[in-house]
DNA sequence: ACCTGAACACCGTTCAAGT
DNA sequence: ACCTGAACACCGTTCAAGT
């Protein structure tokens, strides 16, 4: 006995030409699958078959796995800048303003565990200078020293070369941020945000006047 | 025509019954791999050949493939506890036994990238309390507790709560080996010393009395 | 006990063929 | 241009069989 068809088929696997966008959409999907399963569980065929389209459809927008990987990277890089940027604002600037920059940092990486290691994962060590991925680490990080800068010339903290300073405040924020998403800080997510309250006011001492 | 043969046959795969350290001998193969030629390229075929035994044999004394990373990682945070109760030592202990030890760490770290990666790979995250992994890491990390524990001791630095200052000075030398093994400070190693001292004296600064 | 060889399910990638 | 299906080489893992 058929079972019976509803009038209107429901939206199935149809020919489907996923015309336009299937880049980002891509990209998308592989964010959700890291983000939910973690980088291991990502397959080529699996994202294709989350979009309805063939496993090889993948190879007319990236040469390779890896290429989709560092477009992962790049996409959560601008995520990280965006947030970045509006905890800065949102703080008023100033030293509260680095706090906050800080913690949105490392709740970030609690966020989207997955997604940060392969931001951290080796690929921005071979991105070419000016790839998308290199660019948005890039600036990512330049929010960071932009802030800096700003303190700098406010007289709130040390006159470091900018570009060491920035980097001693993100390497210390992403260690906590690491330590967290590796598990060394215990169970919960409460471990990183006491770990980056400490480690957040030391870094501001250690720069102030 | 049959090829001559050598009177003594060469040393050759022979029936090959690797008695004994067997177990010891696939980690030491595997970290030789991954420090050579990184994590994606170690196949339990690959290290099964480098023994001159089968590519199942290892699941005599592995459960899995996770189950030989997580012994590599073990391997890994024994090494580095042999580096930093030695740099402490040799340094005369004290705040330059603190600085060298964060020295090592970094040092550490960029010696043997692949290595390193392995052991904040996750593997902690779901090593069972007791495990050797477990063991190794803990232990790696209470040689730097102790450490700072005798610097409270002796006022040279803040009584803060031990366990959370102790993340704290980990955070920052991970997070600074990270940088440097991610390649996000330039090609050379030069950028990781350079940003080790800077971040060292600053954490010294911030510990400080 | 320890090891082997064949077999299985799965993967990334290539390529000729379709629209 | 964009997508498909079959094919290839490779992988981790299992298992019956050998010593």
């Amino acid at each position: 006995m058929p079972l019976p068809v509803p009038v209107r088929p429901a939206r199935k696997r149809r020919g489907h030409y996923h015309h336009g966008g299937l880049r980002e959409a891509l990209i998308q999907a592989a964010v959700r699958t890291i983000d939910r399963d973690g980088v291991d569980a990502l397959t080529l065929r699996a994202v294709g078959s989350a979009l309805g389209v063939s496993r090889t459809a993948l190879y007319r927008h990236f040469s390779d796995k890896d290429s989709l990987l560092s477009a992962v990277a790049a996409e959560g890089f601008r995520t990280l800048r965006d947030a970045l940027v509006r905890a800065w604002a949102q703080a008023g600037r100033g030293l509260p303003g680095l706090r906050a920059m800080g913690l949105a940092y490392v709740r970030f990486g609690i966020a989207y565990p997955s997604h940060y290691r392969v931001m951290f994962g080796g690929y921005l060590n071979k991105a070419a200078k000016g790839s998308d991925l290199e660019t948005a680490g890039s600036a990512a990080f330049r929010a960071l020293v932009d802030a800096l800068v700003e303190l700098q010339a406010g007289r709130v903290i040390q006159a470091d070369e900018p570009l060491l300073q920035a980097r001693y405040v993100w390497a210390t924020v992403h260690g906590v941020t690491m330590l967290a998403v590796a598990g060394t800080l215990g169970p919960e997510a409460a471990g990183g945000e006491a770990l980056a309250h400490f480690a957040l006011e030391r870094v501001e001492r250690s720069l102030s006047i």
